[in-house]
DNA sequence: GAACCCATCATTTTT
DNA sequence: TGATGGGTTC
């Protein structure tokens, strides 16, 4: 594992041009982009600055960032590693004035949408039955998705009634939004593409700096994504794309898998290479993925192998229920756990949350602790979100929503009739709400709480000055102290109410951490930090635990043990998709479920439950079509599903409507690759002369000193551990990291 | 402004 | 089944 394998060596030496790498689950993939990175800046003497490398999350960002400055001797920091949306902010910071905005916008989560489109509709006298907020926005994210605007919706719709007030419900929301200085997050893109279209000077600032643009996750972009790559890349070409169209799962999220099977087309001179050897599961595992794969058509033609072992056979059971499902699944870890199985070396996946409920229930009976991702954002708690907006409106006095969220809370006597006058006066003045209030005297109707209003904005104008100082963290309390936020909270004695100062708390720790790592802390800054680095409660190190998940938020980690629950017809592949006359619905599930398999290392059980209790009614369900699509050869089935097998006679109708056997090639191996082609290695990082050992002292260009620890060879280079005084251990590959000898 | 009742409606999620 | 939201009542 020392080195790069052939292709994955192609695949980083590649740096003219256009390059589409059809990376397979597990083959290496972080890898290859970070050693590309290393690549270009050691070996082509590329500048880090003209270097963009764009993730999904902020986690890939993190996690590439970390190993881009482990690899990379200097100026890392210069190089772009960023989501779409943070590099669009970045972007839109400098520029957004130059298509009438203003560069000081913040940005608007879910609910803060939802509560603009709410008065959107009211404004417009519109019936919430017939016009839901979330499926207006909806409609309205599809639209800014392929990059359409109000006008060009209602050109491109049918011209009826509905699309028309749709539309006018679009124009009127951005207008909001305007008035606010908000942009929402489709936005971000949206507007960085409208930018670039109506300024080629800005656009051409930026093809000028990133010469090399690398994309991670390309299955996953969505159309204006599409646009935005395409329109930096235009003068260089020296785009790079990474992705699995058979791990595209995000289609009700706007990914468009064509953006990666249309590669070619779109870039007739595009060099593909394919990454199809896995590092990560055994090799019946591999081949029951490949197995469920290969039942959807339309894929890139690729096979993922390995050299490693068979290993166990993957486990089928049917129970009769979820609840012995999840009984048994536990006790199974409980066993594990027993021979000294480490728990964060085990993964529960399932299709859907609400299934988490009787796996925890049954973990928290055998006291096994766990970690479930996924559920209420540690964001989206109202005593955050109130004190997030305290921030917001004292950041930006125009956010109308953020301050009538906070005008009343704590309670300071300003109700709904005394805010809705302002507003209306607001509205009809054209001016913003925190600028009425501040003019609330004048105000017919408003004379008598003019007093309350003026003790609110006279708070809040003291606080904005306070910010003025960038003392964040001071800030911060002030708020808690001066509203009565904390004191209220404290006055209740409750357990909920600690729990809310403990969120409080940790909101706290958050702007601390953030003023401690920023360069120039600022109040705008932190905001934007929150709204786009919203990831939930990061992983605080406690590592014995089981991991519990969806299917979705599993992508791109791995487990040594898995198990996939709720195989049933309905629940997984969804009955949404069953039932979908688009049949690219049911291959998405079915795309899911091989990223399911490919997340397991050693071990993987899959199990069903005859009957389950789904929206307060019993379910009768087949079993998935995914465990017959898994070689026979590979599996073992128990409970259920082996009476289901041996008697025609079933209780329940036979479940097992498709039997027919599908033609399969069997356990498929490749020889470990070696390495020999004299092409591929010429001019590869690798002929560096090393003169130190382990125990010796050696000095990194940016880590400064340290010890070597371990050197493994592995192909014509080291893959060495050092520990460093300053950083602690890193990996780093000899070739690249130049350590010193002292 | 809080407490309560009824109706409704349910995938997947990041930014 | 159970969470959520709107509307009503005290």
């Amino acid at each position: 594992m020392g080195t790069l394998n052939k292709e994955q060596m192609e695949a980083c030496c590649y740096t003219d041009g256009p390059l589409l790498i059809l990376a397979g689950a597990g083959s290496g993939k972080t890898r290859v982009i970070t050693h590309r990175i290393a690549y270009l800046i050691d070996e082509l003497s590329v500048n880090p600055f003209n270097i963009l490398a764009i993730t999904f999350t902020n986690k890939a960002a993190k996690e590439m960032r970390e190993r881009v400055d482990a690899l990379v001797g200097f100026g890392s920091e210069s190089i772009w590693v960023s989501t779409f949306h943070s590099m669009c902010v970045r972007i839109l910071r400098r520029h957004f004035d130059e298509i009438g905005g203003k560069n000081n916008f913040t940005i608007y989560d879910t609910s803060e949408q939802k509560t603009v489109m709410k008065e959107v509709l009211k404004l417009l006298n519109l019936d919430a039955k017939m016009y839901p907020e979330r499926e207006m926005l909806n409609i309205i994210s599809k639209a800014k998705e392929q990059y359409i605007g109000p006008d060009e919706f209602e050109k491109q719709n049918p011209a009826n009634y509905r699309n028309q007030q749709i539309a006018n419900i679009y124009r009127e929301y951005q207008k909001r939004l305007k008035n606010n200085n908000t942009l929402d997050f489709d936005d971000l893109i949206f507007k960085t593409i409208e930018l670039f279209e109506h300024s080629p000077e800005t656009l051409r600032i930026y093809q000028e700096r990133f010469k090399y643009i690398m994309v991670d996750e390309y299955q996953d972009t969505n159309h204006t994504q599409f646009l935005l790559v395409k329109m930096l890349a235009a003068r260089y070409r020296n785009l790079c794309v990474v992705g699995d169209d058979d791990q595209s799962i995000y289609k009700f999220r706007g990914a468009n898998i064509y953006n990666i099977l249309n590669f070619e087309e779109e870039y007739p001179d595009a060099k593909v290479v394919k990454l199809e050897q896995n590092y990560r599961s055994t090799a019946n595992i591999l081949n029951a993925a490949n197995g469920v794969i290969a039942n959807n058509e339309g894929r890139k033609d690729k096979r993922l192998w390995t050299d490693k072992e068979d290993g166990a056979k993957l486990q089928f059971t049917e129970y009769d229920n979820e609840y012995q499902e999840a009984e048994s699944v536990v006790s199974d870890i409980a066993s594990k756990k027993r021979i000294g199985v480490s728990l964060s070396d085990i993964a529960i996946l399932y299709r859907t949350n609400n299934q988490s409920r009787i796996l925890e229930e049954k973990l928290i009976y055998a006291n096994i602790p766990y970690r479930l991702y996924g559920g209420t954002n540690f964001y989206q708690r109202k005593e955050i979100q109130d004190i997030i907006s305290y921030l917001k409106v004292i950041n930006n006095p125009a956010d109308d929503i953020a301050l009538r969220r906070i005008i009343n809370e704590p309670r300071r006597g300003i109700g709904d009739t005394t805010v809705n006058k302002a507003q209306e006066f607001a509205i009809s003045n054209d001016m913003n709400l925190y600028d009425a209030l501040l003019m609330a005297e004048e105000i017919p109707g408003l004379q008598r709480a003019a007093a309350k209003i003026k003790v609110f904005t006279d708070l809040m104008d003291e606080l904005r000055l306070m910010a003025g100082s960038n003392d964040l963290t001071e800030l911060f309390d002030m708020i808690l102290e001066k509203t009565g936020y904390k004191m209220n909270l404290e006055a209740e004695n409750t357990d909920e109410a600690r729990a809310r100062l403990d969120n409080i708390e940790e909101l706290r720790n958050k702007v601390v951490s953030y003023e401690e790592e920023a360069e120039n802390p600022n109040l705008t800054e932190l905001l934007e930090e929150i709204a786009l680095v919203a990831d939930a409660a990061d992983d605080d190190g406690d590592g014995n635990q089981v991991t519990l998940m969806t299917l979705h938020s599993a992508k791109g980690l791995e487990f040594p043990y898995v198990y996939m629950v709720g195989m049933e017809e309905g629940l997984f592949p969804s009955s949404m998709a069953t039932c979908s006359d688009d049949p690219d619905d049911l291959e998405e599930e079915r795309r899911l479920c091989y990223v399911g398999i490919t997340r397991a290392m050693k071990e993987l059980n899959l199990s069903a439950a005859t009957v389950r209790m789904l929206r307060g009614t019993k379910m009768y369900s087949k079993v998935s079509r995914f465990i017959d699509e898994i070689p026979a050869n590979l599996i073992e089935r128990k409970g259920n599903a082996i009476l289901r097998q041996e008697s025609t006679g079933s209780k329940y109708d036979a479940p097992f409507s498709i039997k027919k056997e599908k033609p399969y090639a069997g356990v498929y191996k490749k020889p470990a690759y070696t390495m020999s082609s004299p092409e591929i290695s010429k001019g590869m990082p690798g002929d560096v002369a090393i003169n130190y050992q382990v125990g010796d002292t050696v000095k990194h260009i940016k880590f400064g000193k340290g010890t070597v620890k371990e050197m493994v060879k592995g192909g014509k280079d080291y893959e060495v551990t050092v520990d460093f005084e300053r950083v602690g251990e890193k990996k780093m590959f000899a070739s690249l990291a130049k350590l010193k000898k002292l």
